[in-house]
DNA sequence: GTGGTCTAGACCACT
DNA sequence: GTGGTCTAGACCACA
């Protein structure tokens, strides 16, 4: 029945990132934006294996690795769902704290690479723009 | 003699990103930035893993992998030069190429995020300027 | 009827006891001590599964094993009464056998970490101390 | 070269614990007591896993969870080291603490068998000495 | 139905 | 050499 529902995750195959890092990022943008809400249901560990044709155990360590963050909580045989109060609070409500880290990685490149913040500003709006 | 100059490459121990990469991409960034001019000397292999603390075979496979790149010459008994014209033509030269990546990144977790870009925008421009 | 008087059984849920063996050995324990005596009703699996906000399965599950355990009976149209001479006879009139298991458990435990008798002792002493 | 080395770890199989939560709670144990130094290496995965006949995943497993909880450290291409500063400093250096959790439920189980402190220390001291 | 645990075995990345 | 990741498939525990 839940084969119709929109697919809520998705994986790059050949990325360098493993999939369970690219699950739990997901994952914690899903909440942080609000497209998990607290309360609401995960998928189950066998449909999202069947979706993205993982192993079910590549998506159960996904589970519980948040589950370990506080970001999902378990009910016991009835599947996972999103933490009432998600302890990764110093992201979640806080949108622009989970895309913190990538601009502060790109702003040391500019560094090293002697771009000026001009040259850095215009270029990631290009690339804003572009990616619509 | 190398030993009193100041430290061409710095690694971040714990970080996830593997050492022989940070040193990868200092390397080139220092080439496209010109603090690396063609023809000048790198340190050797033995000097910058002594500095680091690392495995020497570390060092030598960075120095490797940029020599088949193209980035840099080996000149036997002179140790490894900033090659005359460097053939990773697509990064040299076009400084931005090399912060293009994680821009990109930075892009599509703010739309999984679902923030606007004059907010991603800000945010980078305080990180930019922060930073100086 | 029994919906005024004081709960028999209490979970936490969180742990990782599962409930149905909370409830179990709760059971074990209030006849063990003689809260329970032979011949008293117990609460019905419906009553017990809506304090507690369970699964009536769940419930249905414990009454099960404590009826095969000799522990409990089932009398028809009366629900479960505690047997009149419970079987598990192992535990119940040897209240400190219940109590063994978990006590065996410190004691190696205070063995890995090389914990001597009497700071272990000292340490139980407090313990019951200040629950009182 | 290793093979002649004690043992460090051990397992029970058959019991209800998972092997993983064994080798976590041991490991433990092995740091709060000293028997296990900051700076220490741990035996490698495939080692312990040759050694206690386990699949490596599952030694790894505990690697993994112990690193997160600061416990280890992962040098990598090196293995694990004991952590120098072990974060989980609320349990090590204060070796009763490890112990506490299992004392306090068997003072809870004594309450509800309504046992009295006399008797629960006296059988305490039985097994502790019946464990020598 | 749910997730948890474990095995066997492969392949990869890092030092 | 080290640990990390993933698959395929089995079996268990819980509600």
């Amino acid at each position: 029945m839940s084969q119709h529902s929109p697919r809520l995750f998705s994986i790059v195959t050949g990325s360098s990132e493993p999939i369970y890092r690219q699950l739990i990022d997901q994952a914690r943008r899903l909440v942080a934006s609000g497209q998990l809400a607290p309360g609401d249901a995960l998928p189950s560990v066998r449909d999202v294996a069947q979706e993205l044709t993982l192993n079910p155990m590549t998506v159960s360590k996904v589970y519980n690795l948040l589950e370990m963050e506080g970001l999902l909580q378990r009910r016991r045989g009835q599947g996972m769902l999103v933490a009432e109060r998600p302890k990764s609070a110093r992201n979640v409500g806080n949108r622009s704290g989970l895309l913190r880290p990538t601009l502060e990685r790109a702003a040391l490149e500019a560094k090293q690479l002697e771009l000026d913040s001009d040259t850095c500003l215009a270029l990631f709006k290009k690339i804003l723009k572009d990616q619509k």
